[in-house]
DNA sequence: CTTAAAATTTAGACAAGACTAAAAATTTAT
DNA sequence: ATAAATTTTTAGTCTTGTCTAAATTTTAAG
């Protein structure tokens, strides 16, 4: 049995681990849980004891298969649910954050299979994440930060990398959308800023910005 | 705020009182909690100070208008899922009481609401238990226990009082639904049995399962 | 009306998850 | 290479919700 907290930790050491293999630090995880690091601690030492984590003293910690695959069933159930709720419930992609935080500690295979089944077994979330199937596996994507392209091209909207309602309510009123085609006209070199051109409008957008885009190549 | 405890004390209290105004016993909620006295009593006290019960040492509790707006709250969320479950999920109506009761749980106004209109605003849950509206509600029902009816009389499955999923599968075995029409043929003085017909078949119940069975009168 | 039984409350303890302050280990910098 | 800075861990405390055992109040019986 692992606890709401149990799963939220999991859930962060999972995303700070992400791209490499490398060991996440405990200070990593209590500056993303907001809280202390001796907390961290606490809770680092009862992961390693039920084997979700590996632990060495001042080493931090890796997820352990067993680890990895309760941190990842977690996030599937937060995107199937915020799918839910922009699909079947009218909620905007700005919204749905802090209810599947909520919806994704429901404990119920059933519940979980057949929401995805209800849903049509949707691979992303409405923020462009993919949804991990049944078994754990993350469907893969390519794609790219709108930051790193350098040149004048034309991409498309596919996800994006911060989804606070900020950014997202930022995106809404410059009507970007995930599949929302995005021309890049140019890139200033000073302060990384692009100009691009969206439904026939030409646009500012700051290197914040293109740093929290994500695109593929059109 | 609410906690997740305090608001199963809440039901668990609501419940207990619901016909008359008498005040519930410490034991009482104990023992539907699966708890014991002393730990009734100490949520009793934070129940009492956040203004949600009014409590007299020794005397029991009383739910307040706060309190009572609180358990209804929760019941109304219970009773939506219910219905999300089984008429959008394909849950059957023995299984859906252990998800809903983590669901019921989840804070989010907009939640709710939106749930409730994409469900068509349902007034009964799947076991026939009437769902309270937002402002705590609950659409008056006139049923009455099949144990009741005295002499042969034709009559309508409208709910369960025990909605365990022991009774439910008997239920189903049998193939008594909600809106099945009973046919009282006899009832025993000996021993409270009844013998019933049901879709052409006839079948003789046991006290128990009449002092379980809402139904009204065709 | 008085005592025994039952119900309720209090006192003290524990587990989970968090915190602060202080100690220990590691990393960085000179 | 060693001292300073940073990170991490430990020790001790707090809150929530639970428990047991003991004390108190209420209820029931004679």
């Amino acid at each position: 049995m692992v606890t709401l907290s149990e799963e939220n930790y999991l859930k962060a050491i999972y995303h700070l681990a992400k791209p490499d293999k490398a060991s996440v630090s405990t200070n990593a995880i209590a500056t993303k849980m907001l809280t202390k690091a001796s907390s961290a601690t606490d809770m680092i030492k009862k992961l390693a004891e039920k084997g979700l984590v590996d632990y060495q003293k001042y080493q931090g910690v890796h997820l352990t298969e067993k680890g990895r695959f309760a941190a990842v069933s977690v996030i599937r159930k937060h995107r199937l649910w915020e799918v839910f709720l922009v699909k079947k419930l009218n909620f905007s992609w700005d919204e749905v954050h802090e209810v599947a935080e909520q919806l994704e500690h429901i404990k119920s295979e059933k519940l979980t299979q057949q929401l995805d089944a209800f849903l049509d077994h949707p691979t992303e979330d409405p923020h462009g994440d993919p949804i991990p199937d049944c078994e754990g596996n993350l469907p893969s994507t390519q794609k790219i930060l709108l930051a790193q392209i350098e040149r004048a091209e034309s991409c498309i909207c596919v996800g994006v990398k911060d989804s606070t309602s900020q950014f997202l309510q930022y995106l809404d009123k410059h009507n970007i959308a995930l599949g929302t085609k995005i021309e890049v006209l140019s890139k200033e070199s000073f302060d990384e800023s692009m100009s691009i051109n969206v439904k026939n409008h030409q646009l500012t957008i700051s290197k914040e910005v293109a740093h929290n885009l994500f695109v593929k190549i059109s």
